[in-house]
DNA sequence: ATGAAAGCGCTAACAT
DNA sequence: ATGTTAGCGCTTTCAT
């Protein structure tokens, strides 16, 4: 390990102390803002501070204080744009606060989760954003026990009592089938992912429900239960939707579904709406790019990763206290052409 | 603030050495790997740590040995999917060292980049990653001379020497208008920013050259310099290439530029290329989606950002020393069908 | 209002 | 090989 500070030595609190004739306490109060502090002594040491251009080590102050001002946030993939949008609104709420985010990405990988929660405590942040694989539940309890603040994002964990900001995910999925029901398609598919995550889970509750609703039926077949890699979504749509017998309409579960879907589809050389209707889970600016633009259910995930920092810091603050009730955000379905019914 | 570790005290390393029978430093030779334990004293200091569940207090730790296993990632924003598979392969690479990253978006503002700068430092992290914006390089030296390792990522600043990892813009960009050169387009036009940054100069700079070596030249009506903002560019593209007088291919700077792009050609309805022919700077997946599908320039973004730890980390266990050479990927241009010219 | 002193939890000389 | 000691730089009682 080399050197730090070749040279020129830190400035400490007692350098500045010194510098100002006084001692570290009066220039920690200052630095801190404690009143008790006489006008010409806080003058003196805010000048020596200017000059020195001293800044207070943040670590030490964190190591006394118990508070460092870091937030941990473990997403699956920050590659994918909707947990890029919460990134995004939760590290500009963070910042307006002066908290940083530590990024973690979990792959969907339970074990990687875990070995995040454990580096984030042990470097003890004060709280955790997490969008919960949902196996790590016991180890997210004892850090609410330690004093962690935990916040869940876009999954919810039941066995968890803790702030929670997902969206509606049952009434999305309701209403993107029933409005391809309302097209006249009586055949719709569904695309989710086999991991049981409560979203996920929410998304193929409301879409069958919607179904029922109209007086149809799941087709058993025409429900794609995918995995988490790329290509296994891939080839798993391409077998199930190469014959005669699909369905004439499809709900994406997610974003990753979709682009894959839509790869399986370009591939078949199946025409969208024209021999397969698409809605997708999850909306994207390029979506509307398409040919034809996808219609979608859009989710604020950004206000969503907002909002989460905010839970976390009242948390923090103690302005929050148990049993939290989830705050949940409704989708919104855009309507564009590849939903709609040909007439012929 | 509320009550941390309410009831149950924080197990120590004077809590695990009492247990064992022993002292701190004992217990912290273990920890540490320190060789100078005797066999029966470790195993008993590795029982009490087990049973207890002890885990050691990085902070202190840190405050310590003065290294965080920090790195601060400074990007302009994570929602751009370039920036975004940066982050993950810096993210991916630091975590098996066992470093954590820290997330910073700029917005491509000089201000908060410095803010983010003086934060990061003041938190003592090891190492900043920085797409810098160019303004803020008198603090980074100051930083580099306090023995905090610096990496500069996708832009090149001069006026700093530290390892850097950027791609060899002008030649993918040389390669790019040459592409469009070769199938026959005689005025070709360039979207750029205004901002100056050494890598879109550079882009611009292999664009005329390309033109040049083929004894065209840049018409100056063909080259819009945007600014940063979404709706701005889009309307300045509209506004250029409304006309007739437009021209007949177009090599886009980035991927935030394309998408604008692609907007403005769709609603002043130019099909490509037929109407226009187009080249995207910067991949995406979803390109082959698009219909025509885009010719772009890959860049090996993930792998970037994996080396932009590797260079760090090499920095700080000394093994590189100053002066630095920047490390320069080549880009890929995939052909696909949105550059083709169309023989009548 | 001010300073002295203790200590956050850890590591690293320094003795032995 | 092991324990004792002295900090890392800060905040915070506790006296005064």
């Amino acid at each position: 390990m080399r050197q730090k500070k070749i040279g020129k030595e830190h400035i400490t609190i007692q350098d500045v102390a010194r510098a100002a004739g006084t001692s570290p306490s009066s220039v920690s109060r200052v630095l801190t803002g404690n009143a008790n502090v006489s006008d010409e002594k806080r003058q003196a040491i805010l000048d020596v501070i200017a000059k020195t251009s001293y800044r207070p080590n943040l670590l030490a102050r964190s190591l006394k204080t118990r508070s460092t001002q870091f937030i941990g946030l473990i997403i699956n993939d920050i590659l994918n744009p909707f947990y890029g949008a919460i990134v995004r609104g939760a590290e500009d709420r963070a910042s307006e606060s002066g908290y940083a985010l530590i990024l973690s990405n979990t792959n969907e990988q339970a074990d990687l989760e875990l070995a995040d929660i454990r580096l984030l405590r042990d470097k003890s942040i004060d709280g955790i954003i997490v969008a919960p694989s949902g196996a790590n539940s016991e180890i997210l309890q004892q850090c609410m026990d330690d004093g962690i603040a935990v916040v869940q994002i876009d999954r919810h964990s039941e066995d968890l009592n803790c702030p929670t900001v997902i969206l509606d995910n049952y009434a999305a999925a309701y209403a993107a089938t029933k409005h391809l029901i309302d097209q006249g398609f009586q055949r719709i598919g569904f695309i989710g992912y086999a991991l049981g995550q409560k979203s996920m889970v929410d998304r193929d509750r409301g879409y069958r429900a919607a179904l029922k609703d109209a007086g149809l039926e799941a087709n058993r077949a025409d429900v794609v239960l995918v995995d988490f890699t790329v290509e296994s979504i891939q080839s798993q749509i391409s077998d199930r939707f190469s014959s005669q017998d699909r369905p004439q309409a499809v709900l994406a579960g997610n974003n990753r579904i979709t682009i894959a879907l839509l790869s399986a589809l370009r591939d078949l050389s199946l025409k969208i709406p024209k021999d397969i209707a698409v809605v997708a889970f999850d909306d994207l600016p390029i979506f509307t790019l398409l040919a034809p633009p996808l219609t979608a259910v859009a989710q604020p995930a950004y206000e969503m990763g907002r909002v989460a920092v905010e839970l976390l810091l009242a948390q923090l603050s103690g302005k929050a206290q148990p049993p939290y009730e989830p705050v949940v955000f409704p989708g919104e379905l855009v309507v564009r052409a590849s939903s709609q019914r040909l007439t012929v």
